[in-house]
DNA sequence: ATTTTGACGACCC
DNA sequence: TGGGTCGCCAAAA
């Protein structure tokens, strides 16, 4: 009973969304705050990420809403996320992460460009 | 109890 | 693009 139920509560919806994320993709804090139930919270996420104790969680498919890595370009979390996207499929170029690989869609021409992608090789 | 910091993000120059 | 403001709020100082 040391710590509050409503923060263990937030805390474990968070990582129950960062757990939702599928592999071969990535996500924002915003959005992943949003999925958990906690809009605006984007803070939060960063908070939980940084303090989990969760071996498995896996942190390097939170990026910033802009498709940058957690930490800066030359920072030792910053090459271990990209090593860990990179072991997933997903490229890092200079510190960001383009939109195309984010699982819910930002905005309309980025799900415009998917939809012609997946349109032209068949799939969708 | 108060201040500062932080793996954020939307906005406005 | 780059940089500053403001809102958010848990922890640490």
């Amino acid at each position: 009973m040391p710590t509050k139920p409503a923060r263990d509560a937030a805390r474990a919806a968070i990582e129950a969304a960062v757990r939702a994320i599928p592999l071969g993709r990535v996500s924002s804090y915003g959005a992943v705050a949003r999925q958990a139930g906690l809009p605006g919270r984007a803070r939060l996420v960063g908070h939980v990420l940084r303090t989990s104790v969760d071996g498995e969680l896996p942190w390097q498919r939170v990026l910033h809403a802009d498709g940058r890595l957690a930490a800066p370009v030359g920072t030792a979390l910053a090459r271990l996320q990209a090593r860990r996207l990179a072991a997933e499929g997903v490229a890092v170029h200079r510190g960001r992460v383009p939109a195309v690989h984010f699982a819910e869609q930002r905005d309309l021409d980025a799900a415009l460009w998917r939809f012609g992608k997946e349109a032209a090789s068949g799939r969708g």
